[in-house]
DNA sequence: TCTGGGGTCCTAGGACCC
DNA sequence: TCTGGGGTCCTAGGACCC
């Protein structure tokens, strides 16, 4: 490691998703802001997706999270008023945060759609890391029209902790000696990387607060929990070294998954809804000139059990038929007849680039026909739009799960 | 009551090999 | 007659993130 500490922001965007419509519906003239007022951006209780994906703070105020489902949200808080989100304008103002920080430094990882990591260490100048957080920050609200929380640390953990504390629009350091009052006295629910399912464990060991969770025995922890172990041990503590990941990552895997609009127990018609998925996979794999290793089929039935099977393929492939060819089969495998689905999900792994892919020499003259025509529909999918090309006899399918932009 | 969709990483068991 | 141990690959399932 280099002498010196490294100089980390981490930029969180403020209920992204509300505010980012919020400003697109006041842009079409729409009067009011409804950043001011109780309202989420939910998705579609008809298409039995109906969970709240962002919220106001006023929604915020009456009890409503994040991940709920609306019919929740809306015991708590009669008056709601539920919006849809739209992607396209989403990725938009992502796009816009990011050239704004490409201002201050090289080196930003997107963490999502709306969160950023920023290695300033060598960008700094004779400023301090404060100040410019401070800048960045009063910058993306008068340009852009958005507020964001800021995490001033010197690594990416304390970083992320400190863009939690209280929102929005705030700065908040959070450097090494700052730990055992600021962050150590917060529930252990709070530390990143602790989800649902181990919170009752440490609660049964009677740890409550990151700090409790700091003062355990290392050794033991890595007894109990492993790898996860260590980790939640160390970021209790402050410490992470990763790095900021700033350059631009290949996927590792790339999945499409639906929940019908009602249960199923028609294996054809599940085999329906996999080729609709196959068709979207595997253009999207395509878009990336990649190619894929395995094959995996997501089945949920109705009460909420998850399954998969998956397969490694013999040849790499971004073939539609061949990705469909083998997601049937993994079906036909692990399907128990008259089991009702609630949702399918298609996804492929193992991927690497095509220019890696010793082609030809195994290749069909019916694999290269395939090929020859995935390429034919996917530009005229590029040039009219994805839904613009469809499969004759898929109609049907396409009822089943509607389309969606890829 | 109703519970998204897109990802990454880890674990554990079985098969197989030396 | 007794029955190693280490390594790799594959698969199913699960935890966690936004």
């Amino acid at each position: 490691m280099a002498e010196g500490k490294r100089q980390i922001l981490h930029i969180d965007v403020n209920n992204a998703f509300l505010s980012w419509t919020a400003m697109d519906r006041l842009e079409q003239g729409e009067k009011i802001d409804i950043r001011e007022i109780e309202a989420v951006i939910g998705g579609d209780e008809s298409k039995r997706s109906g969970i709240v994906l962002a919220k106001s703070m006023k929604a915020k105020q009456k009890g409503v999270y994040t991940g709920e489902t609306l019919f929740q949200a809306r015991l708590k808080c009669p008056n709601l008023q539920v919006f849809k989100g739209n992607y396209k304008s989403y990725k938009k103002h992502s796009n816009d945060l990011y050239k704004l920080l490409l201002n201050y430094t090289d080196k930003i990882e997107r963490f999502s759609i709306d969160e950023c990591f920023l290695d300033m260490t060598n960008y700094l100048g004779k400023f301090d890391l404060l100040e410019k957080a401070y800048e960045i920050n009063k910058r993306v609200k008068r340009e852009l029209g958005f507020t964001v929380n800021i995490g001033v640390a010197h690594n990416k953990l304390l970083a992320k902790m400190a863009s939690d504390f209280t929102k929005p629009d705030r700065v908040h350091t959070l450097y090494e000696e700052e730990i055992p009052t600021k962050m150590w006295p917060l529930p252990v629910s709070e530390l990143f990387m602790l989800g649902k399912k181990t919170i009752p464990k440490l609660y049964d060991m009677k740890i409550r607060t990151i700090g409790d969770l700091a003062k355990q025995d290392k050794r033991l922890m890595i007894k109990k929990f492993g790898k996860h172990g260590l980790l939640m041990w160390e970021y209790s503590n402050g410490i992470d070294n990763s790095e900021v990941n700033y350059l631009e990552e290949k996927p590792k895997g790339i999945g499409n998954s639906v929940t019908l609009p009602m249960d199923i127990n028609d294996e054809e018609k599940l085999a329906e809804v996999l080729l609709t998925l196959a068709e979207q996979v595997a253009y999207r794999l395509r878009r990336y000139n990649m190619c894929a290793g395995v094959v995996n089929v997501q089945l949920r039935t109705k009460d909420f059990k998850d399954f998969s099977h998956q397969k490694k393929l013999l040849n790499v492939t971004s073939n539609t038929k061949d990705i469909f060819n083998v997601a049937k089969e993994l079906l036909k495998e692990m399907y128990k007849k008259g089991t009702m689905i609630r949702l399918v999900g298609l996804r492929v792994d193992k991927l690497i680039s095509k220019d890696e892919v010793q082609l030809s020499l195994f290749n069909s003259e019916e694999d290269k026909k395939q090929e020859k025509l995935d390429r034919v529909v996917d530009s005229l999918k590029n040039k009219y739009g994805y839904n613009s090309v469809t499969r004759a006899g898929k109609l049907h399918s396409e009822d089943i799960v509607k389309l969606k932009d890829v």
